[in-house]
DNA sequence: TCTTATTTCCGAAAAAGTTTCTGATATTTG
DNA sequence: CAAATATCAGAAACTTTTTCGGAAATAAGA
């Protein structure tokens, strides 16, 4: 191949096929009456000379588009991501589309999946924002290899230092809300997190034993759990550690939607809030604020996190080389009604 | 409106503004050297013929992709929606592009707006779902004439019968959060609902006034309030509620958000639930099971609602007739612990 | 088996749209 | 105030899609 640099044109493709524009451009847009043979051999002839249709937008004015893949779009954290992606994506003039990872269906041409990847390529993707799920090192590898960019946001696993990640203040946020509780009288501080291979619940937890050594109070290792961010894990070990023989006086949970969980066990073990138990949340999702009474929690900058990183994709499909490639934006203690001081002994 | 009016072209569209296709083209792709007033003079001309690009890929085949315009993304509902659309939409091969409206920014070029239904149509989009929004006719009249279909879900404005809507049957759920606090014994039951032009809300109401006729319990027009769905607004109505002489032992909100502001406000007055107050919401979010107490509801099935908006969004673009122009889901009573028998006077 | 329709398939030419380039004005700048 | 630069519009060139006619394949009758 001679160091041609022009961009091959449809002409070109149908000569090389052996057919008409006409077909080649049948052939592109899935249009009926082409025979399974003459397809095949445009397909191939499009592969080979890396063909790129260049119509509506063209040039890196046709990187207007980007993915977003979630691993459940069940909750409030994802729409919250989702609406500083759009925001973002708005003032960008570029468009986003929705993924969701369907743990039921298989990886046939799913988010993720090779074929998938291929495909978000040829209709000129940007790159892939993939929040809360785990991608995989082959994933990754794909996607470098189709020029596809990825931005991770609060990754479930840990990942090389290729890939940019955005997240928060973890260990800061855990040092916060560990610190409010001992500040208020607490001595007796349970950790409620989320699974251990988790990095951003990881930071947390030392966020929390970092605190409780700076004041000098030795950590329990019976009042720290790690079964996972959500609701139904946070209950369950909230019931754990209320049948503990001294059960903590305070529980900082992982996630604002474990804080709930936290909630509603301490309501069915006839625990009042905050007078029997104090609750520190993690995100400031809008169910913080929405719970009775309104969560204490550290607030994450969840709509930043979302433009942030799709700023980074952008700017990272231009070509330019990121800032930093794990972007941590701060986290801030937010004190509402769910924490106060221990009842006296 | 002529029904089989030839398709403008580029051509006459410059023509009629006096100027070249190059021109035109130019100002349909915000391109630069163009005065300000030769590109309201070309905008003008397209908008009198209501021309609309036909470049890229346009026919049946390759619908692929549908729109979907949030209100706002910023809660639970929203979220679940989307999950039931891109839920649907991956088992028919189909992307799905997500917009927010943002009240901030004027209409130049967001979501709904002229410019932006020209685009759609050039991107080939078989349509758009918009959800709990509001659609003038006139964006109506420009995405039936770009060849978009339209199917909006919960609509925030009563619309004409041409539009396809998928809801709930919100009468059928207002009779039956009423019935069942009405069984448990309750007689001064309220209704704390959305703004009264929302259809829904209005219908709600309808039911919890028919269900309160049928037990022969005269309605108290004081117990009647409508200010949103919205959490803020839930604890608003709910403080004017305890503020009356003879405060209702139950109230009937109109949504789940707004229930767990009358949780919030129940709890700041002192309030017990259920023992002092029985409290039913509606929608059964992911927010109804996460409150403590879990809340008694009125199950929408919102995903189910998404997964419906979307698959008769795909018919109508295949250019089948839906098969009815407002397609109601079945709502179902969901009883937890938010309601109980009035405490004996 | 031999017409006669019908459907599939391909390409030449026409149609539609975008980009380049050229020339004409304006606007800035040293 | 001349030179350089930026703005603007259109003709021509170029890319891609669509239409349409005819060839080949397939199906349907008699």
């Amino acid at each position: 191949m001679d160091a041609d640099m022009e961009r091959p044109t449809l002409d070109e493709v149908a000569r090389l096929a052996g057919v008409s524009k006409a077909t080649a451009s049948k052939v592109l847009n899935h249009r009926r009456y082409v025979s399974e043979d003459t397809r095949r051999r445009v397909e191939e002839a499009i592969g080979r000379l890396g063909y790129v249709p260049t119509t509506g937008p063209r040039d890196a004015a046709s990187l207007r588009a980007v993915n977003v893949v979630f691993d459940t779009l069940a909750n409030v954290y994802s729409a919250q991501v989702l609406s500083g992606i759009v925001g973002a994506a708005r003032a960008q003039d570029v468009e986003v589309l929705v993924d969701a990872l369907d743990p039921a269906a298989g990886d046939a041409g799913g988010p993720l999946s090779a074929s998938w990847i291929r495909r978000l390529a040829t209709h000129g993707r940007a790159g892939v924002i993939v929040v809360t799920a785990e991608l995989t090192a082959g994933q990754r590898a794909q996607m470098r290899a189709a020029g596809l960019s990825v931005v991770v946001i609060d990754p479930l696993n840990p990942l090389d230092d290729e890939v940019v990640s955005v997240g928060s203040t973890n260990f800061a946020g855990g040092l916060q809300a560990t610190r409010h509780l001992l500040d208020l009288g607490h001595r007796r501080i349970a950790y409620a997190g989320g699974v251990s291979v988790s990095a951003p619940s990881r930071e947390r937890l030392q966020g929390y034993l970092s605190a409780l050594s700076d004041a000098g109070v030795a950590a329990d290792p019976g009042l720290v759990l790690e079964q996972g961010f959500s609701f139904r894990a946070g209950r369950e070990m909230a019931a754990t550690l209320f049948a503990r023989e001294r059960p903590p006086t305070a529980i900082f949970a992982g996630s604002d939607a474990s804080a709930l969980g936290v909630l509603e066990a301490a309501r069915r073990q006839g625990l009042r809030i905050p007078d029997d138990l104090s609750v520190v949340g993690f995100d400031d999702t809008y169910s913080a604020f929405t719970t009775a009474p309104p969560l204490t929690t550290v607030r994450q900058p969840i709509e930043d996190m979302g433009r942030v990183a799709l700023r980074t994709l952008l700017q990272q499909a231009r070509g330019e080389r990121p800032d930093s490639h794990h972007i941590q934006l701060a986290t801030q203690l937010v004190v509402r009604e769910s924490t106060t001081a221990p009842r006296p002994e």
